[in-house]
DNA sequence: CTCTAAACTGATTGGTCACTCAGTCAGTTT
DNA sequence: AAACTGACTGAGTGACCAATCAGTTTAGAG
């Protein structure tokens, strides 16, 4: 029975994990059942006996995907402590960064064009997309409220401040998975420029010696 | 023969038009050919007639979108005149919001995967996008060299933060399309963000009265 | 009116695709 | 050992699609 249920769930593994790699590199539609049955070593109907359809299957793989990046960041979060929230902020930022080359399939797969679309007729998918981004921006959200609470970052609108650098990271990250620019050598411009975004500015009213332009 | 050239013209547009709606909002493999002739009132052959193949009739599509594209900054920077660097960069990012909703097909096909796959064999594809691209972190660059000299801009690295910049905005458009954020609603503060990126620091070291921290 | 070339037609073709289903088989239960 | 179960198979099906091509229409020049 053990190896039973072993084999079961490593044909499903191995399906779920080839689908993830041709969904994100080659797109939902350029993406054969067949072909996908070929590479896994499977007969075609197996994939039809696991998932119920080409769209359940994609379902199962975002389910996944989702679980994937909240845990990753779970797990960063446990293990790194921050000295302010300009730290976190900058940790994040680098984590994003990194994770977007270490998971690329993942990221790649919410940077195509279906998911979104099915998320229009689809709750379950919507769903899961939801939870992906209301937990990214959440935790840029959380930065930037911990450092206007230590005082290293400025009066700024923390929501949509933290929509603002979530789209620019992760725009960074598909210039860089389009191979129209390079993320690594614009990193520590990154950082830099949120810095210059979130600082606290330190207004010389009382300085007589510095009159205001 | 003015009118025969003028019926020969608004078929090959109408096709050409209808080609982009259909690029941008369905994708490529998802846009059938023959949907296309029965959605311009022509035979299935004519659109063979006027374009080699479908992947033709595609970047024949994204020569357009490029022309239109540049026209449109050009014809932009043609009328307005800004004060400073800062106001261009101002001014830029609002007219690139603006055309992201009112040359939504245009944008949208540019945040499809299907143009960049392309791109990675066909060297004409690659031509048009790099135009595209070049042409927009030009646009961003200038701003910022601009803003250097007049002093409403600081001491940035002009290329690097005009790529951060430009996709920054790229993203919130993206956000937008995809119906994840409203990009109107975080405008204001997007350009508060830029400012605060990109403005002159006034480091009073000569202050005796402000100690720095 | 005639001729010619360009514009246009639509039935046809070869191929791929998602999905089905009748049936095999290994292992478990009775 | 018989009955049952869930995992798996792969040939088959109908739908659709890009592209073709032999033939028709159109439009203007001579």
């Amino acid at each position: 029975m053990q190896l039973k249920l072993k084999r079961d769930m490593s044909r499903k593994k191995a399906i779920l994990r080839a689908a993830t790699a041709f969904f994100s590199q080659k797109g939902f539609s350029e993406t054969s059942m067949s072909e996908l049955s070929k590479i896994t070593g499977v007969a075609g109907g197996t994939i039809f006996y696991h998932f119920k359809n080409k769209e359940e299957l994609f379902l199962a793989v975002l389910e996944n995907v989702k679980a994937d990046i909240i845990e990753e960041f779970g797990r960063y979060f446990g293990e790194k402590k921050f000295e302010n929230g300009m730290e976190m902020m900058e940790g994040v930022i680098l984590f994003y960064l990194y994770l977007a080359v270490t998971m690329e399939d993942h990221f790649l797969l919410l940077h195509r064009h279906y998911p979104y679309k099915l998320a229009e007729t689809n709750p379950v998918c919507r769903g899961h997309l939801e939870a992906i981004y209301n937990c990214l921006a959440d935790i840029f959200e959380q930065a930037i409220l911990t450092g206007q609470k230590d005082g290293s970052i400025g009066d700024v609108n923390p929501r949509k401040t933290a929509l603002i650098i979530f789209s620019m990271i992760d725009g960074i990250a598909r210039f860089k998975t389009y191979n129209l620019y390079d993320a690594a050598a614009l990193c520590n411009d990154v950082i830099a420029a949120c810095r210059r975004m979130l600082e606290r500015r330190v207004t010389p009213p009382a300085c007589p010696a510095m009159p205001q332009t």
